[in-house]
RNA sequence: GGCCCCGUAGCUCAGCGGAUUAGAGCAGCAGCCUUCUAAGCUGUUGGUCGCAGGUUCGAUUCCUGCCGGGGUCGCCA
């Protein structure tokens, strides 16, 4: 139940209603109007810009079209007020009673409160993380991750089928670099003195199980045979053990992938898809041979003029030509890369969702534009970059370098601060912002530490209902009781800007799916939870807004639907953001 | 140098895809709180929305150019 959206209607039947009566000529354009919160509360309940939006094509002026809209929306079901302001607004206030029976329905609707349908079951597939399996993930990575997931989650409560996948870097350079690594923890294992990890290699612990691993596997074997025949079984040890490493790193996370996509696959097996995606580029005209100019201004060392095969990426709006194979006839990466998106197009996804560090932000313009050549401007492509996250402790930043050992990992952070402050911090700050991660501030049990003060107002309802049924152990508190309260009684403002503010839910959901932000539903949440706690204090000074009320069985059961809706989209909220919503905090 | 992101109150950040008087938290200031509903509460001072143009009836929001911070720049992924 929207409310925005349910007078969004009653606006465009208001405006027809001026048609058919020649007050505003026939055929105008609806769709820039809008029904959204006044910025100001106290300018109403709803505003709609659209005697503005409308005021050239009707060739009129903003305040008159809006004159004879606000008389229309009077008579509008529940409307108590129909006021125009400032340019041509329209602001509405509803009626208390209104209000209160979308408070039922949310009752009513329970879980699914705020659930919607605008996705229509559309496919998406939502790509995230994809680290590397050369080593533990970092913090970076968690906020992808993290990200990634809430994404999912929250397209998912939408109404969107999504798909949460993985992309496994498995088939470059690095994970060549990555068995050579091991290759070299094998002979330690075997009692070899490695001395030093030599430049060039990783030299982090985390490769010392697996050194162990491969001596168990294969003894002294591997030692006698050539590079060629040793690397491909200890890189695919390597690989394997990494992955379950990040599997369990992000377990760890609560973050679960449907599919892991090797780039390997791509290529073994007897088939070539990359070869495949070059062809169908070729044919369709995007592929040629030539050469490329230089960078302008970066210096590249080792610049090498050629004649090699070229994505026509400019065609599709990014800066140059891209390459797809290197010098030493390898595919490149984005070759692999643009095979992977054509495999998820085949797959039936029409929205692709690619979650990268900012890092990879001089990718985005060649990956928009293989999209647009593979998906024949049918496929939407959406990359959302996730900024750096800068690890501080009680305000001081943390101490890292990249000499192993003494960097902190993702798995150290979910260990010492715990999955919830980590989840939510990460996603109350949009995914373009730089974040500073405080290990000391996220676990503080203060109003200063948003984590805490969002769970808290959930824990907080939920010991309402625990008093409550030690105070008035006669009294029902079940579903069906609850919906049946008479809720006359909450017509208080703070009460009544608790239930306005649950309102809100729906419309902020699909705003959030929509521009694919996670990030509003934190800041919602926390908002939500700032009115709960404001009308909680006032209930201190003021015994009769206390929602227990030992002798009024009928207050207290019109409080206990309050917070029964405030709960349930506490409850959804965080399931979105993967943060648990707490009985009690301790 | 090219490209991308960011620049909003002293600090950390929102700002609903252009509109009504630009918001929140912290800090600051002023009160309340010897009490119970749970980790204090209430009120309040701070802003030419980096700068300069442009589009528009209307720009923090869109466009262009600067300035400042970060990232990135074939044969890494």
């Amino acid at each position: 139940m929207n409310v925005f959206s349910i007078y969004l209607g009653h606006v465009h039947d208001a405006l027809n209603a001026l048609v058919k009566e020649g007050a505003i000529p026939a055929g105008l354009d609806f769709s820039r109007v809008v029904v959204e919160p006044p910025k100001d509360e106290t300018h109403g309940d709803l505003a709609t810009n659209a005697a503005m939006v409308l005021a050239k094509d009707a060739k009129q002026k903003p305040r008159d079209i809006a004159e004879k809209l606000a008389a229309k929306l009077k008579s509008a079901p529940h409307v108590a007020k129909a006021d125009v302001a400032g340019p041509g607004f329209i602001n509405l206030a509803l009626e208390n009673g209104f209000w209160l029976e979308v408070l039922r329905a949310a009752i009513g609707a329970g879980k699914d409160f705020g659930r919607s349908g605008l996705g229509k079951g559309e496919k998406v597939n939502v790509e995230y993380v994809s680290a590397n399996p050369t080593g533990p993930m970092h913090v970076g990575h968690g906020r992808g991750a993290v990200f990634g997931d809430a994404l999912a989650n929250l397209l998912s409560f939408a109404g969107y089928a999504v798909t949460r996948e993985y992309y496994i870097n498995d088939a470059g350079a690095q994970v060549d670099v990555l068995a050579r690594s091991a290759f070299l923890r094998y002979r330690e294992a075997l009692g070899d003195d490695i001395g030093a990890i030599p430049e060039g290699l990783y030299p982090g612990d985390y490769l010392v199980p697996v050194g162990k691993a491969l001596a168990e596997k294969y003894g002294r074997t591997l030692l006698q045979k050539p590079d060629g025949d040793w690397l491909p079984l200890v890189r695919q040890t390597a690989i394997d053990m990494m992955m379950d490493m990040i599997r369990e790193d992000l377990a760890a996370l609560e973050i679960r992938h449907e599919v892991f996509f090797s780039e390997r696959s791509l290529t073994s097996g007897g088939k070539d898809k990359v070869a495949e995606t070059i062809e169908f580029l070729r044919k369709a005209g995007h592929i040629y041979e030539g050469r490329l100019p230089p960078p302008k201004g970066a210096p590249v060392e080792d610049w090498e003029d050629r004649e090699q095969t070229l994505f026509s990426a400019t065609a599709f709006g990014d800066d140059v030509d891209r390459p797809l194979m290197k010098s030493d006839g390898t595919y490149t990466y984005f070759a692999a890369d643009m095979a992977y998106h054509r495999d998820k197009i085949e797959r039936g996804f029409r929205t692709l969702i690619d979650v990268w560090g900012a890092d990879h932000g001089g990718y985005v313009k060649r990956m928009n534009a293989a999209v647009g050549a593979l998906g024949a401007g049918k496929v939407a492509l959406d990359v959302k970059l996730c900024q750096l996250v800068r690890l501080m402790r009680a305000g001081e930043p943390v101490k890292m370098s990249k000499r192993a050992g003494e960097f902190i990992t993702l798995r150290e952070v979910v260990d010492e601060v715990g999955v919830d402050p980590v989840r939510f911090m990460m996603l109350f700050r949009k995914n373009d912002a730089q974040l500073d991660f405080d290990l000391a501030k996220v676990i503080e049990q203060s109003r200063d530490n948003p984590v805490f003060y969002v769970q808290y107002a959930h824990a907080r309802g939920r010991s309402v209902f625990r008093n409550a049924k030690e105070a008035m152990p006669d009294l029902s508190t079940d579903a069906s009781a609850l919906s049946a309260a008479d809720l006359t009684v909450l017509s208080d403002e703070a009460e009544l800007a608790l239930v306005k503010k649950l309102a809100q839910w729906p419309r902020l959901v699909e705003a959030a799916a929509e521009f694919h932000e996670p990030h509003r539903v934190a800041f919602y949440l926390y908002d939500l939870a700032s009115t709960f706690h404001s009308l909680w204090n006032k209930g201190k000074d003021a015994p009769h807004l206390r929602f227990i009320m030992e002798d009024n069985p009928k207050f207290t059961m019109a409080r206990l639907s309050l917070v029964s809706g405030l709960v349930g989209v506490l409850a959804s909220g965080l399931a979105i953001l993967g943060v648990r919503a707490a009985e009690e905090m301790r």
